[in-house]
RNA sequence: GGCGAUAUAGCCAAGUGGUAAGGCACGAGUCUGCAAAACUCUGAUCCCCGGUUCGAAUCCGGGUGUCGCCUCCA
């Protein structure tokens, strides 16, 4: 199994600390307003590789941290009237929400930086005490930079040069522009905990290094976040823990790209941000976790409204072709025992998967993969004859069971069809305005016309049917109705 | 300015040494009264220049374009 390793910049061959264990470590959200769908990308990824991992059969401990103390969420709080962790404690139960909205797998251990306020305390006496970091008159610690060589080596800086280039204002105290925060006194009405330095909180960076420190050990496998962590914070969680415990942090760093939407960045101020909850007032949650595992995890993506509409396209076709599937199986069903067709596409559903997910979880790959397989169903499916049939049906059962098991790793098909099918007609016909009773009565109309050949009068009732978008489909069963909309994505 | 990433058919996109996955759109066909759905077929030598190699989209050097980070951010 080979990952990208963004200290290396290369893909590396995954060998964990230990056989069989993987120790990883995401840098979860700061909580002061819904998340949107960067955090869900975020979240399904590392849901994925965890997913993933167990299912190589790697023991996998996760663990996901909240940031429920920083200045957006006191400055939120304050606005609002409320203390800051009764706050951020409503806005972790929303994200939770979400989170479970979109069948996400959360977390072995979800942290927050409010309940490691000891550790984080112990963890910088320890830097204060080793040289790496100093407390100010005010109260404040910083980390002293200077003190450890290596810094820059993930982000590939140096040190001089983020001199030069600091644009923030140098705070009282702090003897070097580069250092950082690892304690903050506190202004008047800022929560605060009790520390050796006086009243304060805990900086940004500290607490993940504190949390990992207390939860998975000195050294970790793998670290995940944002690719815009990647500096100043995940370089800072560097500083601290190796200059803290002398050994390496973390062994494989990975960073999962960002989301634009329709060319923009998401951000507040332009107001086109997308939440999770939004998202999922308008599409499917397996529709989404498709969006998101489409492109390969690391690069950044451009969402377009249209590759939503392509997505929920692509999940109804293969729903149906599943759907299909079951059926064929239903009525076919017979010797379990009997062969399955010796082609390379249903004997190498899983192998492919596979292959694909060992090279840096790409499942993009993976995904692709899936328009081969369902094809070649639809392919057998309509292909069958009497002396094959029941070798197809086993064919299906097969390929659906092999499907189901390696596919449930991304988060999809884990709904029934039937289900998927009719939320989707259920979505448009509301969407459309349409009612089923008056699409039937028009189907009705139209086959009495066929009866007596007056294909002028059906051809009409399909015309009209189909500018309100729906689609007619006359099949042996007699004439079945659909949603345009949902085969075409081109309009 | 510094650091990093990226450049593949009209569009989205996988692919890190051996003669370019997949999707969307387009076109043709099978099926059909005609359609639709489904299926079949059809398209690119991979930004430019130079180098390494028997052989490069894939490695190295240079150039150009785009994007990100350097300030809170998944």
């Amino acid at each position: 199994m080979k990952i990208t390793n963004s200290m290396s910049g290369k893909k590396e061959e995954f060998v964990p600390l230990k056989k069989d264990e993987v120790k990883m470590y995401a840098c979860g959200i700061t909580v002061y307003d819904l998340s949107h769908i960067g955090h869900a990308r975020q979240a399904i990824v590392y849901a994925m590789i965890t997913d993933y991992l167990r299912y190589r059969g790697y023991h996998v401990t996760y663990v996901r941290n909240y940031t429920d103390v920083d200045d957006k969420i006191i400055k939120r709080a304050n606005e609002l009237g409320k203390n800051a962790l009764e706050f951020s404690k409503e806005q972790i139960l929303e994200n939770e929400k979400d989170m479970k909205n979109l069948h996400v797998t959360e977390a072995d251990i979800k942290t927050k930086a409010s309940e490691y306020i000891p550790q984080i305390i112990k963890f910088v006496e320890n830097l204060i005490e080793k040289g790496h970091a100093y407390v100010t008159d005010k109260g404040d610690v910083y980390f002293s930079v200077k003190t450890f060589k290596e810094y820059g080596k993930l982000s590939h800086r140096k040190v001089d040069e983020l001199r030069n280039g600091v644009r923030i204002e140098v705070e009282e105290g702090k003897k070097d522009p580069v250092d950082f925060a690892l304690w903050k006194s506190a202004k008047p009405g800022e929560i605060y905990w009790e520390s050796p330095w006086g009243k304060g909180r805990p900086g940004w960076h500290i607490e993940c290094s504190a949390m990992i420190l207390n939860t998975l050990g000195e050294t970790i496998d793998i670290h995940g976040g944002g690719r815009d962590l990647l500096f100043p914070h995940h370089e800072n969680e560097i500083a601290q823990s190796e200059a803290l415990t002398d050994k390496k942090f973390v062994n494989y760093w990975t960073h999962c790209g960002l989301i634009k939407i329709n060319g923009e960045k998401m951000s507040k101020s332009l107001g086109n941000s997308l939440t999770i909850r939004d998202a999922l007032k308008m599409y499917n949650y397996e529709v989404i976790k498709y969006v998101m595992l489409s492109k390969h995890y690391a690069t950044d993506i451009d969402i377009h409204d249209k590759d939503f509409a392509l997505a929920e396209d692509h999940m109804y076709y293969f729903y149906s072709t599943i759907k299909k599937m079951e059926d064929f199986i239903n009525k076919n069903q017979g010797d379990a025992k009997a062969n399955i067709l010796e082609d390379e596409i249903p004997q190498s559903i899983v192998s492919k998967f596979i292959q694909a997910m060992d090279d840096d979880f790409n499942s993009a790959l993976a995904i692709s993969n899936l328009h081969i397989i369902f094809r070649y169903m639809n392919n057998i499916m309509k292909t069958a004859n009497k002396s094959n049939r029941q070798i197809v049906a086993n064919t299906l059962a097969k390929a659906l069971e092999n499907i189901k098991s390696v596919y449930k790793i991304l988060g999809l098909f884990e709904q029934n069809p039937e289900d998927f099918i009719h939320e989707m007609k259920e979505k448009y016909l509301k969407k459309l305005n349409i009612d089923i009773k008056q699409i039937e009565s028009e189907i009705e109309k139209r086959a009495e016309a066929k009866k007596v050949k007056d294909f002028e009068t059906a051809d009409s009732i399909r015309a009209n049917l189909d500018e309100k978008g729906i689609i007619l489909n006359d099949t042996v069963d007699g004439t079945v109705w659909d949603i345009k909309e949902l085969y075409s994505t081109n309009q």
